[in-house]
DNA sequence: TGTGAGTGTATAATATATTATACAGTCCAC
DNA sequence: GTGGACTGTATAATATATTATACACTCACA
């Protein structure tokens, strides 16, 4: 009973990041505070449900709840210069935020020139979605072997877990603005 | 569904994929294969530190475990007119798919005419992340009292539960790519 | 037929989680 | 100061999870 890492930390933040005391969570969740306080501090591992009530009441997922959340940055507002490059090669991702770890989304802005293309490795993500939206110029997609080229306005969603692969088969830059989640 | 979904089930499918017996599963996870079965017939609700030594042994981290991985679009792409608006006055959302239901990823391409802007209400969402990335014009982006013009290729990022409003203060449209978990 | 090695289930005994309390500290109004 | 409404913690009593068994069933093989 002392193998749950952190749980109860866990809570705990989770709790003030709602603004939440121990009663108000434990009222919500149909449960009583000495049983939060008891998690928090690591006293007792609570049962699936009884943690299931409690992030009910927030609320969140037992997903979320256990996907690694980190701090997050306070700061909201990303100039082009505070854009993290997270490409290679003649691709330019430029990701929101530096600092991700644990959060549940990331945003990229793609900018692919004539020709470039990304790794086909399968890239075995976990679970998540990944999505986007062409901005400029046109893609060639491909998705777990259905290929289809995009153009601007024209968007893609799929399952992280499929293999895929973007080509720029035109003759411009093709600028893509992605969504993915959790990020990998 | 997803709400009661018995964790019995989910384990006893987990371990019929891996070819585990109930013995040969709790002899890893170092439990008695009674306490495996009780699990897998909902009669009790393991504890977390429980649960964690059974995913520990198969391997699966528990986010995964919880992580719904059901059936889902098996159509990736999608053309201008297969996105749904999703907008209202004379703001327009442009969402990819459309049946996000259970999706954890909602992606839009939203464009603002001058002088128009979103509600001020503080939309109180599930917990998630929330972002995006101007690509033409300016918007006036509050979050949490904090105010801030953004122009083509600066992006934002915050969690849902805080109150946000955009005004486009501009005097062209604001053209800007947004993506949220888990959609509202 | 058996016998042995597998399966999963059912049930008391025991360990642990959850409740119902009491307690101590903080903050604010008066 | 004093009272009241909050915090969070600590500890017995109770409810529940986990164990240690025994049991019934299947399948392969002699």
């Amino acid at each position: 009973m002392d193998i749950h890492q952190n749980v109860g930390s866990r809570l705990k933040a989770l709790r003030k990041r709602y603004d939440l005391s121990q009663r108000k969570l434990a009222d919500k969740a149909g449960l009583t505070h000495g049983t939060v306080s008891h998690i928090e501090r690591d006293k007792i591992s609570p049962s699936i449900g009884t943690l299931r009530q409690i992030l009910d009441a927030i609320p969140m997922t037992l997903s979320d709840f256990f996907s690694d959340q980190g701090e997050r940055d306070t700061d909201f507002f990303y100039a082009e210069d505070d854009l993290l490059d997270v490409g290679s090669g003649g691709v330019s991702l430029l990701q929101i935020g530096k600092n991700l770890n644990g959060l549940p989304l990331q945003i990229l802005l793609e900018r692919y020139p004539p020709g470039s293309e990304t790794a086909s490795t399968p890239y075995r993500c976990r679970s998540g979605e990944e999505g986007g939206i062409v901005i400029e110029g046109e893609i060639e997609l491909t998705i777990d072997d259905r290929t289809r080229v995009l153009k601007a306005n024209e968007g893609y969603l799929f399952p992280s877990h499929l293999p895929h692969k973007m080509r720029n088969v035109g003759e411009v830059d093709c600028v893509i603005v992605s969504a993915c989640t959790p990020p990998a």
